[in-house]
DNA sequence: CGTTAGCACTCAACGTGATGGAGTGCTAAC
DNA sequence: GTTAGCACTCCATCACGTTGAGTGCTAACG
């Protein structure tokens, strides 16, 4: 793969993602100063698609990029493109405006994302699971039940009713919290350790009131995960020339329909950084024509979640990459601002 | 408008909802036994046309309804449709495998209803504006801040966080939640009225504590009101073939995108029992093309929530309406199963 | 030996015209 | 009032020729 070659690639891919149509040898000598003649580039372009960078439709039709072609593409050749001070100062204008409160953030975060990518975005807002511990909490409800309410660092709060087993006073849920608090503080949720349990097991002491115990942690975890997702732009894609068959559209909006699947999704990026899957790189049936780009954002330290972008293989890569790159940064100082 | 004129209009929208195309006279008489020859039928389509409720593309095309045609049908001549015993079965099967919180229950409520109809589904989340005040309590955060858990009569729960005043104690809030319970206990949290506030404010006693609980109260109810909307069967209209058009699909995504307007749609239709908008009779742009049926349901007699069917102007208003019917009653059943 | 011009060939897209079918509207007969 | 008959309209479809973009190959060029 000369330097030639990989210009000439290069080429193929930014003139395809910006007409959407198959791209000949003219064009790119016209519109690329490359320095050769239309009949070079078509040989080049014929050995490029013998090496399973480019198709073909048929005889006489212009190449595509291939996914293995975006693939070298988006690691090898994507030109690096800051971010417009405008775009910027506009992000900053749109999270002090409309944000106020902190569920909001990941609402707007994926309406700038959609806004200015012009493709799907997708949020996966903070895990509790990732969370650590804070503070564990009863209030009485009647004779039979309590609500629990369950804190974590990163400032969500969650509840749960449950019902205390018989013979329990509310006192009792109160001392079994002071038991809690003392125990868990510090614990991220998922890694809450048979240890842990076993200690606090003991300083509860009664039998009963200790599976009552376990059962309100089992319970307020079992909240805890239930994190949520944020869709943006979904109407964008019909902008895209790819998606003007109205079957693939069904295909994609019933995927975006599995709440479940896009989470677990975007859960398997987690912490990965950065990261681009391509077309047919997608196992999922219904993202085969699409490439997602995934970014996982943090707050001191602490795994938060997933910021995603959905769009045809033929998406600016380049300007969704900047994109993510630095809202992966600016998000956590805006959630920070809602923290206590 | 006489009697075989009305026959004629309803085998015609019937037939239009089936088939998606214009009707003409000769299917009408070949598929309905109406004992006329097309001719006859020909004649009562022009006079149907001249009163409005037909409609009609170029001569020597079908017919189609109007919305004042739909209109006419869905008011008068409507045949009623009890739903298959096989249907409800699987309604009852699906609430029981797939509900376990009680927020499942409106998700779950939006996928039967997509399901059943092919339509898209609407549900409007019970709103806590609606519902009675039951306790409002308090759990300290910190020295300057607590967490307000507030709760209805319906069961739901919300929190917030509140900022305590200079130099207030968390027993001062403890009072204060006293007081505030007293006097409101039984309220619908949007009738909570000045002479309801004068009367905390006596019982309180202190200034800079009555307005800490007018902060209170306020931002509380301020969190109540964020009604949750489930959307289900986006996918659906795809099928229809009024929506192969990629530009009336866009437009159709674009308003699922903006929440706040589909809530205040269905917020403008409660608590007005079954109530069906047809076509050009919707306001919103982009509905146009569209009908809504929308049904309010209570439990007890209190207005809990909206839940709408939308669909193409040639939706299946017999089933839909069937179908929201039976839902309504049948949802306060379920919900009552999460209620404590 | 790599590069280029030239040329034949391929294929999609487009416009054109012919054809058929569904449906209407009108008129005259029943 | 109802119906049969008929001329007319319009859409959908198909076949057909044309055009233009693009390729692949070959032979000439520096």
């Amino acid at each position: 793969m000369d330097e030639r070659k990989q210009r000439i690639l290069q080429a193929i891919v930014q003139d395809y993602i910006e007409s959407a149509e198959p791209v000949g040898s003219r064009t790119i000598a016209r519109r690329h100063d490359l320095g050769v003649s239309p009949a070079t580039i078509r040989n080049e372009m014929a050995d490029l698609e013998m090496l399973g960078y480019l198709e073909h439709i048929h005889t006489s039709s212009g190449r595509i990029p291939s996914s293995k072609g975006y693939r070298f593409y988006v690691d090898d050749l994507l030109p690096s493109k800051p971010l417009d001070e405008e775009e910027k100062a506009l992000i900053d204008k749109w999270y002090m405006e409309r944000v106020r409160r902190i569920d909001e953030v990941f609402q707007e975060t994926a309406r700038i994302i959609s806004h200015v990518t012009k493709n799907v975005s997708l949020v996966l807002a903070p895990q509790m699971t990732q969370a650590a511990f804070r503070c564990l909490q009863f209030l009485p409800l009647d004779d039979r039940r309590a609500i629990a309410v369950l804190m974590t660092d990163a400032g969500f709060i969650e509840n749960k009713i449950v019902d205390m087993p018989d013979g329990a006073a509310f006192e009792d849920f109160q001392r079994m919290a002071l038991v809690i608090n003392g125990c868990l503080a510090g614990h991220t949720l998922d890694a809450i350790s048979p240890a842990v349990m076993k200690n606090i097991r003991e300083e509860i002491g009664d039998e009963s009131l200790f599976e009552a115990a376990q059962e309100v942690i089992h319970r307020s975890l079992d909240t805890g995960k239930h994190e949520r997702l944020y869709l943006g732009g979904t109407s964008e894609i019909l902008s895209q020339p790819e998606f003007h068959d109205v079957e693939k559209v069904k295909e994609i909006l019933l995927m975006f329909e599995e709440e479940q699947l896009l989470k677990d999704i975007l859960h398997a990026h987690l912490g990965e950084g950065l990261k681009v899957t391509i077309g047919k790189e997608n196992e999922v049936r219904g993202m085969q024509d699409c490439s997602l780009m995934t970014a996982t954002y943090h707050l001191d330290g602490e795994l938060l979640g997933t910021i995603a972008v959905l769009g045809p293989t033929r998406m600016e890569y380049g300007k969704a990459m900047t994109l993510l790159n630095y809202m992966n940064g600016h998000l956590a100082d805006v959630v920070k601002k809602f923290r206590w």
